[in-house]
DNA sequence: ACCAGTGTTAAGGCATACTTAAGAATAGTA
DNA sequence: TACTATTCTTAAGTATGCCTTAACACTGGT
């Protein structure tokens, strides 16, 4: 579950992301808009914190051109001012919900909760590799065909690095996608989660980086 | 199958719990528009029963806004005024269905039943799995020929899970179609009823995936 | 060839789920 | 309203299987 943070107050950017990953979730976090506007067309995130007040590029023209490339991502606006008319412009502008700062981060992440929820529930986004399919949705998971059983972490596992084909994932990374913050594992934990994985499909499925991580192949051609 | 109710007349709504609980669905019952609204934007309901006159944000516009923001429900308006400019109003902004107070109990069941099914897009209202029948119209359960007497509980279960099969329902999920958040369990009150349900049926019927929830096997093939 | 990093395997611990039964709660009936 | 029958929840004990651990084998890089 990636979220995309994209706040210039240094503290504040740095407080969500922590507390975005104490809760699970991977987060990246940017301070520019351009930037950000970049990000968000070339990668996939399943949420975007948006800021209002952004260097080079401001929240509210990134919002407006999300919608307008039909770029389907849940935004959640964050603004200084509690106007009225910038809530209505941000709502209209097709932002899921919106906070004023300051806020709570209880409450900030129960929203984030809610949306993440909410949107998980709409868009049946079948992951495919190869012969392998998994849909978030059901959890359910097929090889050539058939049915495989993963357990719970496999599953994370797996559909975290289904979610970046090409995507070098560190050892940390997965480690916290599996754990969050609360409990590190002090042993190759991950590793036989990994091989399990690969003898229920096939070992070349998961290549190793010596020294960094793992990361599935981009498929033929891209 | 769970409806939200949202009626500031407190004998009513509650009087529409009561015989909606009756009838095996999961009623939550609101009196407040704005509530109501945000409720309906991040919780998922199978029907929603929506009073016009409400406090702090009238039916109509949350019936307009429901349609604006595409959140695919139905939506079952209530009214004492029986005006056919309302009648017609209401229609337009895209309510499912239209009942005129005072309304005969019978009558608003049969047509809840009625917007139900049309929405599960389901021409006969009768869900087969195996040898299980189950017809949302009375309640009734067979198995292999016979009838199966369910409680209720049993059988909201039964049909939350035979309505997608090879769905994973998480504990949370099924916790929330049993029981609403009104009264929250705090115990295993769901794995009895799936264990009376297996000793009712046959244990292989719900396969349990540990740590997430429950599934119904899809019928081979896909 | 050595060493750090990674793969493989198996077993024990522990969280999760199942089973059972009894006491609350609820619905039905007079 | 009170009484009874059914259903539901709670809780405790038991069973199950996933996850971690750890020990050892392997592999690639220097």
């Amino acid at each position: 579950m990636r979220i995309l943070v994209v706040e210039d107050d240094t503290s504040l950017g740095d407080g969500l992301c922590v507390a975005l990953k104490r809760e699970g979730f991977t987060a990246d976090w940017l301070t520019d808009g351009l930037q950000a506007m970049q990000a968000i067309e070339q990668e996939t995130f399943d949420l975007v914190i948006l800021d209002l007040g952004l260097p080079r590029m401001d929240g509210m023209s990134i919002l407006t051109k999300i919608r307008e490339k039909a770029i389907v991502v849940p935004v959640l606006v964050l603004t200084a001012r509690d106007g009225i008319d910038d809530r209505v412009g941000g709502l209209d502008a097709g932002a899921d919900d919106y906070v004023v700062k300051p806020f709570d981060l209880v409450e900030i992440m129960a929203r984030i909760r809610a949306i993440v929820r909410r949107s998980k529930g709409r868009a049946v986004s079948l992951i495919t590799h190869n012969d392998i399919e998994l849909s978030p949705d059901s959890m359910q998971v097929t090889y050539q065909g058939k049915g495989v059983t993963l357990t719970r972490r496999e599953y994370v596992l797996l559909s975290e690095l289904l979610s970046r084909p090409g995507h070098v994932f560190t050892r940390d990374a997965l480690v916290q996608s599996l754990y969050g913050w609360g409990e590190e594992v002090e042993s190759n934990a991950l590793e036989v989660h990994i091989h399990h994985l690969r003898k229920k499909f096939y070992s070349e499925l998961i290549r190793t980086i010596r020294g960094v991580g793992y990361v599935i192949e981009k498929p033929v051609g891209d």
